[in-house]
Formats: structure tokens, sequence, C-alpha cells
DNA sequence: CGATTACTTCAACACTTGTTGACATGTCGT
DNA sequence: ACGACATGTCAACAAGTGTTGAAGTAATCG
């Protein structure tokens, strides 16, 4: 369950609520199930909770995305295009990485599509998707650009370690160490050596 | 769906399906619960699931467990000592943790209750006991092994990767790739550089 | 202004879930 | 062998799910 001061229409400030507007509607619910699947995986967010934190009936949701599932595709699908990340010099490529998944930490909003993605992960309608972001978005191109030897299997690592990491937070939670530079002075120079190659 | 040649009871080779046995159901339950879990997250199992599977009827879960998180709790729960992987030399604990995750792939049976925990973590029931698990359980007491700066940090980061290489191979699933030699070789001394410090 | 369209609301469907209690049946001690 | 208890079966509940179609209402245009 979500804490939201989701006023009813009709009860507060707005007199009309919402003027009778298609794309501010398909938009609040946009939202809304951002924020949802920001914190719950896919199974355990209802229809009925997000149509209620935007504000609008839950049959709109099927008449604006077709299913639950359309609505979660656009949600997360919207692209998982991370070469720009491989974009300045390799040296401080790990560092990089890194603080970008430190930083993704679900403590906050955690509107990050991966985390979300990562969270549903569980489930079926979650795991192809995922499988596509991190081996297209990410470990095939980072092979890519990474010379010497077992470039496929270090590629491989350093998603996983980063996933792990991900993990770790979310399932530690404020067990999880806070100082984010002291785990960063430990990882990236990790990260940084299977990078290098050595 | 898990695909079982669940016979019914009555019709085939036994002429009196199974005596009246509490220990023998209880531990078909168990035994159904176990394939259910390794197979699918907390939430995607059904009673009526794990009671077909058994042979059994549904509310004999209920009356056996409790409620079917009691029996996850058992199924789950039957102790997270991972100590006994940090008794040997530490030189060599990088590639021992490495290559036990590495033979964890859910590909197989996976009824390791670690994987199946990290694969119900998405679900509030499993995420509090994954927690205990893997700090209790793991970066505590590797933690107090360790010497030099940043030990629980370190701590934290190896076991991030242990989870991270579970996470990444069941994601990818069949796209991951199957050398354990070389992905053994890339990992261990990334993770062995850790437990040294350095 | 009146009619058509776009948008929203309401109520209900069909289904699954975990759980419960009443009833039937097997097993075991006396 | 009979009674008492343990064990198994059946049907149903209450709550939740995603989804659907009809009816109502505001906005828009001729």
């Amino acid at each position: 369950m979500i804490e939201l001061n989701q006023q009813k229409p009709g009860a507060g400030c707005c007199p009309k609520s919402r003027g009778r507007n298609a794309a501010v509607t398909r938009q609040a619910i946009l939202d809304a199930a951002r924020r949802c699947f920001a914190h719950e995986a896919y199974d355990q967010v209802g229809v009925r909770e997000i149509a209620s934190i935007a504000g609008i009936d839950p049959s709109l949701v099927n008449r604006y995305f077709g299913s639950k599932e359309g609505l979660f595709a656009e949600v997360v699908g919207a692209k998982f295009d991370l070469s720009y990340l491989f974009a300045g010099e390799q040296a401080t490529l790990g560092d990089r990485l890194v603080r970008l998944i430190l930083n993704k930490t679900p403590k906050g909003d955690g509107h990050d599509p991966l985390v979300m993605l990562l969270r549903s992960s569980s489930c079926d309608v979650g795991r192809e998707k995922m499988r596509d972001a991190i081996l297209a978005g990410f470990v095939t191109p980072l092979s890519a650009r990474l010379s010497g030897t077992n470039t496929r299997e270090r590629a491989e690592l350093v998603g996983s370690i980063l996933m792990g990491i991900l993990v770790y937070r979310t399932i530690a939670g404020e067990a999880a160490g806070q100082d984010i530079e002291r785990q960063a002075a430990v990882a990236a120079p990790a990260v940084q050596r299977l990078i290098d190659g050595e």
C-alpha cells in the first residue's frame, strides 16, 4: 500500500477535479503506474490501486492501454539504450557504472525503469523484458567494446555485479551501508579491473 | 505450470493410493512445495497447485502447516548457516564461493533454498527472510573474518556479486554463458581480491 | 442551440486466491 | 470387534483479481 493524499474528486480544492482531457488522464495513469511499479512487483500492484492513485476509474486503464500488461509494457518499455554509458573514456567507466547503480537505490522515488524491471523480474511479464534489456542493452554492447580475452564473460560479470548491488540494496534495505563514497571506492576498482582485463 | 505425471489417486498402480500416514503426507506436501517454489515465486505458486502435485487435498496444507506462509517458511527456513563456507583456507575462498553459486544455477532442479528465497524476494514474505539470510548468514560473518579496511563494504560487495551472478543466470537463462570454468576463471579472482583486500 | 462525439462512471462478470468447517473414512488401542 | 482418534475429502466462503459493456456526462462542432 502506497500512502498518498489521494483526494477523491469532488472533495477538496479543484471543483471540477480535472477537465475531460484524454492526454492528461493518460499521463496521470502512466505516472501512477510508474509510482506503483517502482515500489512493488507487477503482480503486487493492482489496477484498482493504480486507478485510485491516478484518481480515475479502473476501467480507464484498459481503455487507454488495453490491459494491465499493456500499461506495464508502456511504463517500462520506454527504451533501454544504455550505450550512452560507454561514451566517455573507458578508464573511468567502472566508476561511472558503479555510481549510476548506487544512485539508483530504490530507497528514493526509484522511478527508474531498470529498478522497476528488476523488481518485477520474478513475474513472467517482467522476466522477458528484463532479459532483453540486460543482454541487448548492456552485456552485448559492453562485450563488444572490451579488448583481451573472455570479453563475454567479463561483460556478463560486470552486469551481474551491478545487478547484484541493486538487488542487495533492495533486499537489505536500511541495513545496507549508506556511505556511497566508501562503497564506490570498493566496487569501482573491482569493476574497472574487469573492464581493463587484468 | 509445472508439468508432471500427477496421477490421480485411484487411477493406476497403487490401489489404496497411499495409506493414511501423517508423516508421509506431510513430506509429500513439503516435496511438492519445494518443487514449486524452486521454479516460481511465492505469489505465483498456489496452494491448489502444490496440493495437486502432492496428490492431496488443498486443505491439508493448512492442516499440516497452518497456512501457505507457514509452509513456505518451513520449506525455505531450514537454516542458513553458511559459515561452513569460511572454514577452509581463505586464499581459495573466492574460488569456492563462485563455484558454489555457479553450481546453484536454477537451470537444474534448483531445490536450493537460497535460489528459492531469491526468486521470492520480490514478495513481502520472502524479502524479510532473504534479508536475514544474507545479512546474518553471510555478510556479517564474512565481514568479521576479513582484515584491512572497509571490511563491511567488501563483504557486502562479495555478497552482492554472488547474488548478482545468481540473478543474472536466472534472468538470462539459456542466453547466459554455459562455460562454468571460464566464468569461474573470471569471477573467482575478482572476488578473491575483495577478500584479500587489494 | 442541438447533436455528435469523446470521455468518464458505474456495476457487474468470471475467475482465482487462501482459508475454513462439516462430514466421511481409515487406523489403532482396548 | 468396537469405539476413539487421527486422517482425508468435499464444498463453500470471503476477498481479491483483470476485464467488460452499458449508461451517464462533459466537450466540441455544425
